[in-house]
DNA sequence: CTACAATCTGTAGCGACTACAGGATCAAGA
DNA sequence: TCTTGATCCTGTAGTCGCTACAGATTGTAG
């Protein structure tokens, strides 16, 4: 099942093109320790195996998906040690809550532009009521 | 309609505490440029009127609802111009599809928690679905 | 063999703050 | 009035999560 010339170890460019990221970042996740050093050709080019490119989806997916780096680091401590998938599971739903709280005040600001936006003329006014809106004190959700 | 005790000229810590946000965060908003110079006292301590303070909540909102930096400093110039209504109404009619974007991303990512979540079990299995989930090759959205 | 692309290293820069050090000033109590 | 302690001043460094650069080395196609 497992093809072996399909993915015969890349170079840090090419592993950057095929998981769409930076090529720096690569180097950067291997500095703070989300990689794990890979191993080097003679002249020390880094090669990546599809476990690490694995890892590094992982990494990236995560990100995308709002963990931090911290939250990514103990997701791959639990992954790591095997097991824990209760953990992850905590772990996760923990985050859905702090995604549906980021989706609520996200859908409060669009209430709050679309209705000043509708509010203000299309023509210069002296006063725009976006302006007004935005820098009242701090009631009026 | 004025009443002159009711803001009697801030201290820096004072308008940051009235306005919830850092102390620190108001000098960096006069070093780059979003707000004027206060005038200062005899030993050179700022001190903010209603004025300055309005502006201030104006950056700071604007902030909270994810306009960057730039793009306040385009609204407030706006304003400062006085009339561009309409120059307004198009920043934050095109910020709208930014946040609608946001949210759409969001509720894709819940769904995608939710989802890997539920499928995990609660008890230690050896391979976890939200692990294997995340570092996917992407597909699957 | 040569040219040129890709990689290597360390370091600096980004945005948007936040924190700190070491000194000056302010407001209140004795 | 003096003193004490809180607040403020300045400049600079640190934070997070990358991204970019410079100058040297290596890998590879012609």
């Amino acid at each position: 099942m497992k093809r072996r010339d399909s993915m015969p170890l890349l170079r840090r460019g090419e592993l950057a093109e095929r998981v769409g990221c930076n090529l720096e970042t690569i180097r950067y996740y291997e500095g703070i320790g989300l990689l794990p050093h890979p191993p080097r050709s003679e002249g020390r080019h880094r090669l990546y195996d599809a476990e690490l490119a694995k890892r590094l989806r992982f990494i990236l997916r995560g990100r995308e998906l709002g963990f931090s780096i911290e939250e990514i680091r103990a997701l791959l401590a639990i992954a790591d040690g095997g097991g824990g998938c209760a953990e992850v599971y905590a772990l996760t739903t923990q985050h859905i809550d702090v995604v549906k709280r980021k989706i609520a005040d996200l859908r409060k600001l669009e209430r709050i532009l679309s209705n000043t936006a509708a509010r203000c003329a299309r023509d210069a006014s002296p006063d725009c009521p976006i302006i007004e809106a935005l820098s009242a004190p701090r009631r009026a959700q």
